[in-house]
RNA sequence: GCCUGGGUAGCUCAGUGGUAGAGCAGCGCACUCGUAAUGCGCAGGCCGUGGGUUCGAUCCCCACCCCAGGCUCCA
């Protein structure tokens, strides 16, 4: 909605932003209305001036931007609620996040909110809604703020920060002012805007739950009651976001590996440690055999190490040093030895790469294991498969010249993205995380090259690159690939990660042609990301119907009466011939509830057999996701139907 | 670690200051069926753990353990 520079000019001096709008005929309430403008790209209420602005932009809630000031908006609008029933409670900050929002608030006396409450908060702001009060903006110095916000010790706190950094600043001289945003005589609210012209405007809102979070994000600040809520510019968007919220839960990996049988977290062994049952094995192992023959026949050779080893490695590698945290507390062996659970697979390849003098000859080196290992993450950040404690990287470390380094990363990305499509996962960015800031091992020059390398191999495929700026380890840039799953969530799986800091560390050398002693270059990766985490993700993308070659079991038989049964085990034999993994379901219930359990289980081919197949050597075929079932299919053709399924994995077939 | 919610049968959950219930799953018997739940019966519980209050606690109080969500997104 860009405005020309005539009608700017045609209006009254003083104009407001609301003004344009109104001349544009723009409405002022619904879904469609703007709430917001960009004046010359700066974010400003509507009741804004224009003056002096080349170009007006109105924003409606429709777009990212708009909706971000009506959550924002609905956020003050608890605030005010909170504060009108808990008289005395103070507020810190109330920001737009994605899908939402969130406000932080201390209770008096400390008290804290349970989820009984919210249905109180949501019902005090249907009203703030329908008394329509504006949000009118006021300037104030930092004094008048002080004053002004002399009960919330929160915001004063902002305000202070806010001194220092002007007088700090390079913007010296300038007294800063400070915004804030009145809604009627009782609530003012410290804020940058912008805001909705009233509250009025909002109204498609929900508070979804309570949790505890530091001020400031900082353990040892006090701890804040925050409420997380979503707003939308239309009850429609508002139910469709509610609805895929349960979609996600309907989705949930946990779920389903209780459900199909795959996995379980005994509290006997300890929080985020899993058990895989045969089912859930099976898939495992078929997603490692499939890794292991990528692998083999990309040119890496596989390695296997400990999962223990004295702190002297860790020490080497410098892990102990910035990763101690992370790690498994030291057992104590053989007079005061120490030895550590290993959290990383690096030191240990490095040690194969070190066995023995190393020729430019051998490299590029790739090393390759499937390597469990184990993290000390916090009892409270533990989730599911997704967030453990023990876990399998399908980890491979490649030794390579500097030479070599772009066509390594190169066939590398070729191996990303043909292992991800045999999930069907085919829907990516890619993540570039560059040099931090201050201190970082290597040279300016390595980093360069390296990250270029990177980058260039990237686009060189046309993929979508996000660059995280100083985002990368102190020890090397890394390229994330995030895949989005099918309900829109992305989901970081395979990194690929230059290291300039353990081949130092390590004294890592190749001799050269010119028979002259180098550091080689070294590449870490992850495809899966871990074994774990990557099965946790194609279960909530697939909502369990897993691709037909990880299906545990693919083809479910089902005689109709005992006397098919016979039959059936033909039509077994042929499928068990032809590869496929089967099971004959015998006629001892009724045939709905065994078709129910097998759809349940998410069996993708559901064969019933009865006297017409058993006459004519042909099946029943119910598919998965299929809409009606299909009688009289030759036993022939549909094996040679579901072996191809099969054997495509997970890539669509032409 | 901290905040919130929760731990009752294998699973999902109901319940009360007087020592417990449903559905599903399991087991048994009968049913033999053409596309998403056949019927009847049986069995199944240290009501998370430890203390306290009480004549009596699964329920009330305290402590602990475990599980889930949250604790990055800056007025």
């Amino acid at each position: 909605m860009d405005l020309a520079g005539e009608l700017v000019a045609g209006l009254e001096p003083g104009a407001k932003a609301a003004d344009v709008a109104r001349a544009l005929g723009l409405p002022e309430r619904g879904a469609g209305a703007p709430v917001a403008a960009l004046l010359d790209g700066e974010l400003v209420d509507l009741g804004a001036a224009i003056a002096g602005a080349r170009k007006v932009v109105l924003v409606p809630a429709t777009v990212p931007e708009g909706r971000a000031v009506l959550r924002h908006s609905t956020a003050h609008v608890m605030a005010q609620a909170v504060t009108d029933l808990w008289p005395g409670a103070s507020f810190a900050i109330g920001p737009a996040v994605d899908d939402g929002f969130y406000y932080d608030f201390e209770l008096p006396g400390g008290a804290t909110l349970t989820d009984a409450d919210l249905a109180r908060i949501e019902a005090r702001m249907a009203e703030i809604v329908s008394e329509d009060q504006p949000f009118s903006r006021e300037e104030h110095t930092l004094e008048d703020g002080l004053a002004l916000f002399a009960g919330q010790p929160y915001k004063r706190e902002i305000i202070e920060a806010i001194r220092s950094d002007a007088s700090g600043g390079a913007g010296g001289g300038i007294a800063p002012t400070l915004s804030v945003y009145r809604n009627n005589e009782r609530f003012v609210d410290l804020c940058r805007g912008p805001h909705v012209p009233s509250t009025g405007r909002l109204g498609h809102f929900k508070l979804l739950r309570v949790a505890g979070a530091y001020w400031r994000g900082d353990e040892h600040r006090p701890q804040l009651q925050r409420v997380y809520g979503t707003a939308f510019e239309s009850e429609e968007l508002l139910a469709e976001h509610l609805a895929r919220l349960e979609e996600a839960e309907a989705r949930d990996h946990r779920r389903l590996g209780a459900e199909l049988d795959l996995f379980s977290f005994p509290r006997e062994i300890g929080s985020g440690l899993a058990i895989f049952h045969p089912r859930g094995g099976l898939v495992r192992r078929l997603m490692e055999d499939a890794s292991r023959e990528r692998h083999a026949a990309g040119g890496y050779e596989s390695v296997f190490t400990p999962h223990v080893t004295k702190a002297e490695l860790f020490e080497t590698s410098g892990h102990l040093e910035w990763f101690a945290d992370g790690m498994f507390p030291p057992m104590e062996l053989d007079e005061g030895q120490r030895y550590y659970v290993k959290p990383m697979n690096c030191p240990f390849h490095i040690l194969v790469y070190r066995s023995r003098q190393r020729s430019y000859r051998e490299l590029p080196m790739r090393l390759f294991e499937l390597g469990t290992v184990y993290r000390y993450e916090k009892s409270g950040v533990v989730h599911g498969l997704t967030r453990v404690r023990g876990m399998t990287q399908d980890d491979s470390h490649i030794f390579c010249t500097r030479e070599q380094m772009p066509a390594e990363l190169s066939s590398i990305f070729d191996l990303v993205l043909d292992v991800l499509g045999d999930y069907g996962l085919d829907d990516f960015y890619m993540e570039l995380s560059t040099r931090p800031e201050g201190k970082a091992a290597g040279s300016d020059e390595e980093w360069e090259e390296a990250t270029d390398a990177l980058r260039s191999v990237a686009e060189g495929r046309g993929l979508e690159l996000v660059v995280d700026e100083g985002g990368g380890a102190f020890y090397g840039p890394k390229i994330s690939v995030q895949a989005r799953d099918a309900i829109g969530r992305s989901w970081q799986v395979s990194t690929v990660q230059l290291d300039f800091q353990l081949p130092r560390r390590f004294g890592l050398e190749y001799v050269g042609a010119d028979n002259q002693r180098q550091r080689p270059v070294m590449i870490h990766r992850a495809l899966f990301g871990t074994v774990e985490r990557f099965l946790a993700i194609l279960l909530e993308h697939y909502a369990g119907a897993l691709p037909v070659w990880l299906c545990p079991v693919q083809v479910a038989i089902l005689p109709v009466r005992d006397d098919h049964e016979a039959y059936a085990r033909s039509v077994y034999e042929r499928c068990t011939d032809a590869g496929l993994r089967a099971e004959v379901d015998e006629a001892d219930e009724p045939l709905g509830a065994r078709i129910r359990r097998q759809k349940m289980a998410k069996v993708p081919y559901v064969l019933v057999v009865g006297d017409e197949d058993v006459a004519g050597g042909t099946v029943g075929l119910n598919r998965r996701g299929g809409s009606k079932p299909e009688r009289a299919v030759p036993v022939g053709s549909f094996i040679a139907e579901a072996a191809a399924e099969a054997a495509s994995k997970g890539r669509a077939r032409a």
